[in-house]
DNA sequence: CTCACATACTCAACTTGTTGACTAGGTGGA
DNA sequence: TCCACCTAGTCAACAAGTTGAGTATGTGAG
């Protein structure tokens, strides 16, 4: 139920088609939520039967028809409900940290080079994810944004995916180092 | 498919019942996957049929009867190439951070009771991972444990739980300063 | 003596998330 | 002119995760 919640968070800032949802959610949701585009269009119906949202129709020239989606007092209020809700903790599930936990025993070169390829995804997430703070904080220093901004949930839920992604890299560096080290022992004792 | 390789690294360390791997995965595994009991059971009959793990019953004493399942040499196998497989990033997909998205418009001071919950326990599990930590190095200095263990994986697997663990807590305790900051500006104003 | 908790599972229904393919027109560059 | 990419979706099949209930016995605390 909470893919339904965070699209409903994501029309706070007014109406807009599934196609740009879908992007808006590759942008800054996907801090902490993914999904795919034909996850977002099912739910966008379903959301609709149950109105939470309403639908109106936008023909464009030159482009194709699209469907303009906004949150309706209904949806408002249940979003409302989500945010007094108590919420589950959740794990990281994380294939990777699988091949980790096995690493000992597979083949851990193709660990190490999965894990460099983290590390680089991880650090050009933080490299995004500056720039997306940047462009939130608008020149302002932080405190006064936090001051004076309508909304501060965005900011936040940022702050937690760039803390994510550093932490990630961080923990690549090390675990390459480790398993470099042990790689260079285990060879000496050959 | 994940879940499989996951109860196969667990096996990694001898065979077990259905009943025992659901509290190993809860107290280890738990760090980045979780599941469960049903799922497990469904899981491990899966990977029996596949060949993946063997079973045999064990009748007990005052104790109901158990099955206890080991890797095959197929499973290995499997798990090797599981390790030597690319993987795709995650994201946290945490209903808490749903809930601070759309804090702005919904009930504030239930999502600071939801931040405040979390950290609390978020600060539980960091201290749970420390004796866990503590456990493993088994009275070594990490750099000698680290050159010397038969396995590092579920060392550096834990290690990623903690620092995930930390990294919650630490912002759970700035958001909440944060929306106690704006509070009181709010009440100030009216 | 009862009640909670531990062992060791099983079944079923349901909701979510993933994967791959498909439609159909418009835009921009070599 | 062709090819790739953008807009704006849709459909179907399947895999994975969640929820709730049920079975049956044994042990230890109050």
């Amino acid at each position: 139920m909470s893919l339904r919640n965070a699209v409903m968070a994501a029309l706070l800032d007014g109406e807009s088609s599934g196609y740009d949802l879908a992007k808006v959610f590759d942008a800054s949701v996907a801090n902490f939520w993914i999904c795919t585009p034909q996850q977002l269009y099912r739910e966008l119906d379903r959301m609709e039967a149950d109105g939470l949202i309403s639908a109106r129709t936008v023909e464009q020239e030159r482009r194709p028809t699209k469907r303009l989606f906004a949150l309706t007092p209904e949806g408002r209020e249940e979003l409302t409900r989500f945010t007094a809700a108590r919420h589950k903790p959740t794990a990281i599930r994380d294939e990777l940290l699988v091949a980790v936990l096995a690493a000992d025993s597979g083949d851990v070169e193709a660990v190490k080079a999965s894990i460099r390829e983290r590390k680089q995804w991880a650090e050009a997430k933080v490299e995004r994810y500056e720039r997306l703070r940047a462009k939130l904080l608008d020149g302002l220093p932080e405190e006064e944004f936090l001051a004076t901004a309508e909304r501060v949930g965005p900011y936040l839920t940022l702050l937690r995916g760039l803390s994510f992604e550093r932490d990630n890299a961080r923990w690549c560096a090390r675990s390459l180092t480790v398993l470099e080290r042990r790689g260079a022992r285990l060879d000496a004792a050959k």
